[in-house]
DNA sequence: CTAATAGGTAAGCGTACATTTACCTATCCA
DNA sequence: TGGATAGGTAAATGTACGCTTACCTATTAG
């Protein structure tokens, strides 16, 4: 538990793995490739590696079809982060919660 | 702004650090000293190195009076943290926000 | 079967980080 | 003024991490 959110946030620590979430965020399902094309001067290596650390967050999930690797955003949505987040920060989180208000003067 | 969120999630990476700002949201503040109560077999050195990470990310605030340093949750509320997550979460962030609807059936 | 394509794995390297021991600074109080 | 108390700084060390190059595996198509 208190493993799982350090695996989480050391996860998101890094940058570019943090836009693999959010490009995966808007397409749903992407093979490694593609990923890729999205970071130039980054190798498929690295990329690779990054995959591994998301995989093991339980962040993203791989699915292998054909010889293409999907990945898609995992079931590990921030739980453990966001549990953390509201035990430290309380009311203060609400202002994640809603678009609903936008802002009132 | 990028690299803001890069010292927030890497502040939080680590438990004793997350176990500061737990201790920090209920006791509102606390001289080094007790904070360092709470991690028997961690030297005071090593807390030390943890809260000027912390107050690196400005999420804790230090404050000096006589001969102690109160610390307390500083000014960044895991601000871009939050960010990231809605915009990455947008919908299923709301598992977070409310204490309000506890789950119906 | 073989070449091309999609990806992962391994080893090596440099840097960042957590921790410890030892020492230094600042404040309080007798 | 001097010692006790609160806490930070420095140097050393081990480990974790990100990245690269080089090589290996699996699937598809000719």
């Amino acid at each position: 538990m208190t493993n799982s959110a350090k695996k989480a946030f050391s996860a998101m620590a890094d940058s570019t793995r943090r836009s693999i979430l959010q490009i995966l965020s808007k397409d749903v399902e992407l093979p490694v490739g593609s990923l890729a094309e999205h970071f130039p001067g980054v190798t498929r290596a690295a990329i690779s590696s990054h995959l591994r650390v998301l995989r093991d967050a339980d962040m993203v999930v791989e699915e292998r079809r054909g010889q293409f690797r999907f990945y898609s955003l995992g079931t590990n949505r921030a739980d453990d982060v966001v549990r953390f987040l509201r035990d430290v920060y309380q009311d203060d989180i609400n202002l994640l919660a809603s678009d609903a208000e936008p802002d009132r003067l």
